[in-house]
RNA sequence: GGUGGCGUGGCCGAGAGGCGAGGCAGCGGCCUGCAAAGCCGUAUACACGGGUUCGAAUCCCGUCGCCACCUCCA
């Protein structure tokens, strides 16, 4: 069965069908280092990594570049703003720090890194070039108030609005803020003529003079640069569909590049309802999220969604997503304990293959990426997994395991695959030998009480042990503990 | 004004002409000394009104409500 995706230009599921058999060139508009990452960055990153790890896993040959935008206004300003508070920070230092702040917030909850992650400021020259070439095709312009800055000529491009469907006239007018040497509105800046507030740094030389690219060209040559003139899968969050993509959409077609042939729109996340923006200042910061939550539940949580739909973000269904990981988790375990040291389905660390996965599974995912019919395969195969245990049929169990550690592999949600433990083994685990030993005894006398029939001490044994945050589980070959 | 999306049982969340995904919570049962974990069972669900059809949550028309984009945003 063939790869089938909703491209958001032509609104229709299409076959994914790669400029080059065997491979996808997957391009994602990273974030702008602005300011600290939110849980909306956090899911596009996700969504991206899913799909990168279900394309890997179906066989595909992956190149995923996600661009990192590291000068642009809002960056600028933070930096301005930072001098002004006292607390000066260059710009480049400002956007360098955040995007260390993004880089361990991805890495926190499982997000691959992806093939390249180019920034925008080491692509300048390759931005220039592209800009030349608008101009020498007669769809940008050199403004004309003599400021030097470049603009794209949207009525010299009739296809303009392709992407979202819209035509120049009907849309409203933007409030645009210095409409100053635009031949239209609507034209936007490709580069940004170098202002006397501003820091030289933040300026390069160009045929126009010193400057600065605009936001939108940046995309166009940096995917140009690494997957080329056409390459397979554009995605990014739905607010960037307008204008940011209509924008590379027009100026890479205008340039003379076929570009993406296939456009991805991850849904955003809301929050009461409402869709979270810093503006509104309801944002859900990474760092809070973190803190509150398994980093593997977190996850579990963003990617539980379909990844075109609108995530309703609560503390109930991050708590939901905690129990339904646990769930699985438990029966993973039961069978690692039930099969002793020959367990047979080790966390694969992102090998996993169709061969390993329930057909089922494999046609939700072959369908637009249906990752919540999928993990209904997934507790499905879990349930059959326990009720096999429940029945003594060890093998059956294990097969189901196997195939449960495969789907987790693909979600990237197996707890015990490297990048879960990266760092752990470098503790101290002295500590939990203590810890260990303490419980140890007390089970020791709580089993001793139950010999005994001694009810009233084996309960308080086990209150106690709760209220500190150890559960118990008896079974037939003893008493385990795990911290809740 | 334009573009797009959504409204499914207590909650989350799939599906998309006929057989009620899945998870969470609840209820009943099995198991257990009691629990926990696990298993089994358990729901007159598809915003409203029309229409098409042998049959509609699913298609068509209309109505209501909600949301997003057209301005920096994942």
């Amino acid at each position: 069965m063939n790869q089938r995706i909703y491209d958001s230009k032509r609104q229709e599921l299409l076959d994914l069908d790669p400029v080059t058999p065997g491979e996808v060139g997957l391009y994602v508009c990273g974030p702008t280092v602005q300011s600290a990452p939110h849980i909306g960055h956090l899911r596009s990153a996700l969504v991206y990594d899913q799909i990168r790890r279900w394309l890997g896993a179906s066989g595909y040959r992956v190149t995923l570049i996600r661009n990192v935008t590291d000068i642009d206004d809002k960056i600028l300003d933070g930096a301005r703003a930072a001098a002004d508070a006292g607390a000066p920070e260059e710009w480049w230092a400002l956007a360098y720090r955040v995007e260390r702040d993004f880089t361990a917030a991805y890495d926190a909850i499982g997000v691959l890194p992806p093939t390249y992650e180019p920034r925008a400021t080491a692509n300048i020259q390759e931005m220039i070039d592209l800009i030349g070439q608008l101009i020498d095709r007669g769809h940008a312009y050199v403004a004309e108030d003599g400021s030097g800055s470049v603009y794209f000529d949207t009525r010299s491009w009739p296809e303009y609005g392709a992407l979202t469907h819209q035509s120049l006239d009907q849309m409203e007018d933007a409030a645009d803020s210095e409409p100053v040497g635009k031949r239209d509105p609507r034209d936007f800046a490709l580069w940004k003529a170098h202002r006397e507030h501003e820091p030289v740094t933040a300026s390069w030389a160009s045929p126009w003079g010193r400057g600065r690219p605009g936001w939108h060209i940046e995309c166009s040559a940096m995917s140009t640069r690494y997957l080329g003139d056409e390459f397979d899968i554009h995605g990014g969050g739905l607010d960037l569909r307008f204008p940011h993509h209509e924008n590379e959409l027009a100026q890479s077609n205008a340039a003379g590049h076929p570009f993406a042939r296939l456009w991805i729109h991850n849904g955003l996340v809301n929050t009461g309802g409402q869709k979270m923006s810093k503006s509104l200042g309801n944002s859900l910061f990474a760092s809070d999220l973190l803190a509150q939550a398994r980093p593997i539940a977190l996850r579990y949580f963003l990617g539980s969604a379909h990844y075109r739909s609108t995530l309703e973000f609560s503390e109930e269904s991050l708590a939901e997503a905690e129990t339904a990981l646990s769930r699985i988790e438990g029966f993973v375990s039961r069978v690692e304990r039930a099969a002793g040291d020959d367990a047979g389905f080790p966390a694969l660390n992102g090998t996993a293959s169709v061969a390993d996965l329930p057909e089922a599974f494999v046609s939700a995912m072959h369908d637009d990426f249906g990752v919540p019919q999928a993990l209904g395969v997934l507790h499905q195969t879990v349930r059959a997994g326990n009720t096999a245990l429940d029945d003594g049929d060890l093998d059956a169990s294990i097969a189901a395991a196997a195939q449960v550690a495969a789907m987790l592999d693909v979600f990237g949600v197996d707890g015990r695959a490297d990048q879960w433990s990266a760092g752990a083994s470098a503790n101290d685990d002295r500590p939990a030998a203590v810890l260990d030993a303490l419980i140890g005894g007390l089970l020791a006398d709580r089993a001793s009480a139950r010999a005994a029939k001694d009810f009233a001490l084996s309960d308080t044994i086990r209150d106690r042990l709760q209220h500190a945050g150890v559960a118990l589980e008896d079974s037939p070959t003893g008493t385990r503990w795990s911290v809740t």
